[in-house]
DNA sequence: ATAATAGTGTCTTTCAGACAGTATAGT
DNA sequence: ACTATACTGTCTGAAAGACACTATTAT
């Protein structure tokens, strides 16, 4: 290998470089895990004839020590010196869900000084649907409670002032938590300011309650993405169980959107996505739906 | 405030937990920054008359120690314990490129163990696009030599297997760099596994020429990305000068998409996002060009 | 029979693709 | 006059929005 006798201006080749390199003198940060794990899960129905409404899950964590004791917070943890950021990722989800072979995708780091108040950590957030009937309810062996929470996005204020050059855009979002036991809530306030072509986005938590850290911004920003990226992929098939009805994959994709949906485009939009099966809903006080499965194979063929 | 009041489980106060704490106890990761820093520029024109051609360029450093010593890098560096990953970009963008105040967005984070062979490092990386006229060429006063490099992206391989759940798509994506002193390129393997509902992708570098790290699998991902951002956002006007003609636009899409786009169906596209102003191009040996500027506007009102 | 959902047919609108045709500087 | 680019008009076809209409079950 010439690589091998190249030498740096120390006269040193790369065996003797890395034999004295010493990583110790500087200061390093942490690095942990955050998990935003979703679901969606049916509420509780009245009519034997309704169909039962669809709500956004997300896991949390309660917390049993300092710093947020007893505050709500996202699963996760610290990235091991011999694992990837995503095989930490794996496990935290593992550990914390006991899911795995789930969809996963990288969504944020979030780098700031003073995010923990213990010491400097670097955050990598990881956003996971899963499908609630394949879950094992009992979340989390961990020590701390883990609990779904539903998910409610809500635009408080939306404000775009025109400058000279550009635009302010203030926005005010409320991210609410709420189940059975607790209620927790976060405004999350987004300033994009746009000169010229340059656009800066800030993220700031104004009001939090009962959620810890800086995971309410975390949540805004998954949500965000959610909604983006459920309009020109599949990720939403995530969130499904294996055989489901068009109307239930309707109803996943306007709880995210947050709007209502004209069925007969719907069906014309994912048409290609799904695979019709032969088997049909029963015991609804109405005309039975026909169940569909994904179609991995949507994108050409 | 309640919080002061609560104890933890060895009865301890927070302020008491937080002097306690001792964050060293974990072997912790170094965290670097390394940016992808893309623009455009003209190419030498032989006929008068005819238009000069566009190509896009990245940002390269030559290392001058071990490891890779004499190959090639992403301009990027370490975050100090007390500056967010944001402001270590911003800081080492300034560096590199002595450009500021402009377009930045962080593109991933590189997490595998093996990375570096000094130490674990974790690479938090941000893709900047700049438009060449207001650059400073003089890129860089850093030790090292900072060069502009062609980039050149081709698809070598791209295979489809349906498998009984999904399939496997395999593509092999080269990455070609080269200015006129130097010529590096790699080979990136991209392995997408998709089955039943779960994808998994996977990304290696199965040859590299002259290109240090795991940069190459950076370069790779950050044109994927461009190329997709260019479809439905404004990125592309981070590219180009305070004034522009729609055909220079234009010929800015056409080199990151890599396919020619009809004038028309393009003016119609982004009439929204440009302003017309009053003066026109000159010298040229045909009909004189509008000129447009951005409008930051587009979106609304 | 009825309530409630399942599913389809089709008219309209919007927008991208295609391409021919007109306009205009510098040499 | 000629060349190369600038720019527009309009036909076509694909896809989204809107909405009415038909179908089918458990009670």
């Amino acid at each position: 290998m010439e690589k091998e006798l190249l030498k740096n201006k120390h006269r040193l080749t790369e065996e003797e470089f890395l034999q004295k390199y010493d990583a110790s003198i500087y200061e390093r940060s942490s690095v942990t895990v955050d998990m935003l794990i979703f679901t969606v899960m049916n509420e509780e129905e009245e009519n034997y004839r309704k169909l039962p409404e669809k709500s956004l899950k997300l896991l949390m964590i309660k917390r049993g020590d300092h710093p947020y004791i007893a505050q709500w917070a996202l699963p996760g943890g610290f990235v091991a010196i011999n694992e990837s950021v995503d095989e930490a990722a794996i496990r935290e989800l593992k550990t914390e869900t006991n899911v795995d072979n789930i969809y996963m995708e990288q969504l944020y780091t979030w780098g700031d000084v003073n995010r923990d108040p213990r010491t400097r950590v670097i955050s990598c957030s990881y956003m996971a649907l899963v499908d609630s009937a394949s879950l094992d309810v009992r979340a989390g062996d961990d020590a701390d409670d883990a609990v779904w929470f539903n998910v409610k996005y809500a635009v408080l204020k939306k404000e775009k002032t025109i400058t000279e050059k550009g635009f302010i855009l203030e926005k005010h979002i409320e991210v609410k938590l709420t189940n059975n036991a607790d209620s927790l809530s976060a405004t999350v306030r987004i300033i994009e300011e746009a000169e010229g072509k340059i656009t800066k986005v800030n993220r700031e938590i104004i009001d939090s309650k009962g959620i810890a850290f800086d995971h309410a911004k975390m949540i805004e920003y998954a949500i965000e993405r959610l909604r983006n990226k459920i309009e020109y992929t599949d990720i939403a098939f995530n969130l499904m169980p294996e055989l489901f009805t068009l109307t239930e994959l309707q109803q996943v994709h306007e709880i995210i959107l947050n709007k209502e949906l004209l069925a007969a485009a719907f069906r014309r939009k994912i048409a290609d996505m799904v695979i019709e099966t032969d088997q049909f809903t029963k015991d609804a006080g109405h005309r039975p739906s026909k169940l569909y499965r994904f179609n991995p194979n949507w994108r050409n063929t």
